[in-house]
DNA sequence: TCATAATCGTTAGCTTTGAAACGATAATAG
DNA sequence: CTATTATCGTTTCAAAGCTAACGATTATGA
């Protein structure tokens, strides 16, 4: 890759008694293409009805799993609680979840998905998986595999 | 991953007529790792200096570059020319960097590290880099060579 | 030459994002 | 049974982020 060698050179000047390029290069290609994932999908299937990614993800698991609590959410997404409190409400604006306080324990709330927002669903997943299979095509099956494997080592070690 | 197997029992109903497996795997663990990597360091480095990963990006381009226009700084983040321009203004505040106009094409605006911000790297990016091959300690070198190189070929094919 | 088109960065208005503080609720301890 | 702790979601406030519109500048073309 052009930049990045130049940016390598660059770098021998850096106060540091070793660089690991080879982690330097996993990072950076890793956040890279992670954004370039995100923008495309963003502009090419999820602008047609206002979602951001995380508004998507979001959706995407309330359609899955029917309910889920805020918290869990969260998690998921990998976003902050309140970020989540947030975008809920805009999803709740346009109609496509809402809001329901557990009996048992009150403090807990589940965000569940309505009507409206599993049709947007059934009209967003397919057009979102020709995304995913477009952005990989470039990777036979068995280096999806390879490179599926070792992104789940990186997760599970960090707790990702 | 015991969440990943549930996820792909329920999509069983969804309206398609053929699921990628592959593909979602390569695509949801691609974008954990690159959020989960993200959120490590602005928690564990970044916060010192109260800088966004994107903010640090933009720094680490100056660092390596002295002055770059703010187009290309957007293009290398990958966000848009407006978010550049707001955190040029955050960091300008701080005193990290200064805007300076091209004076044969007056409509280019070159952004230039300042003393204070090529300090602030000095003291940041080692940690940082610590904190790159810590997240990635988990592969092997020719792991992290193997998957660096299928990422850049996504990357590339996608024009990311 | 002068009008039109293209390019660049900023602004306006909105959603997303997180840290910290906050209220409400539940669990625990004495 | 009360008092203390812990947990949960929201709110607050600031920064990050995008799209679209805008003003300024440069390039192009008739």
């Amino acid at each position: 890759m052009p930049e990045e060698k130049e940016t390598i050179n660059k770098l021998a000047k850096a106060p540091i008694e070793s660089l690991h390029l080879d982690s330097i290069a996993v990072v950076t290609n890793l956040y890279r293409a992670a954004q370039g994932l995100r923008n495309k999908m963003e502009r090419e299937v999820l602008s047609d009805h206002g979602l951001s990614w995380t508004s998507f993800s979001i959706l995407y698991d309330l359609w899955i799993w029917e309910s889920v609590e805020t918290k869990k959410l969260a998690l998921s997404a990998g976003v902050s609680k309140a970020t989540i409190s947030n975008i809920t409400n805009t999803l709740e604006r346009k109609e496509l979840c809402y809001r329901k306080i557990d009996n048992r324990d009150r403090r807990i709330t589940y965000v569940v998905l309505t009507d409206k927002g599993r049709k947007v669903m059934e009209d967003l997943y397919p057009k979102f998986h020709r995304g995913e299979v477009e952005v990989v095509s470039s990777l036979s099956i068995d280096e999806q595999k390879v490179i599926s494997s070792l992104l789940r080592r990186v997760i599970r070690e960090n707790n990702f």
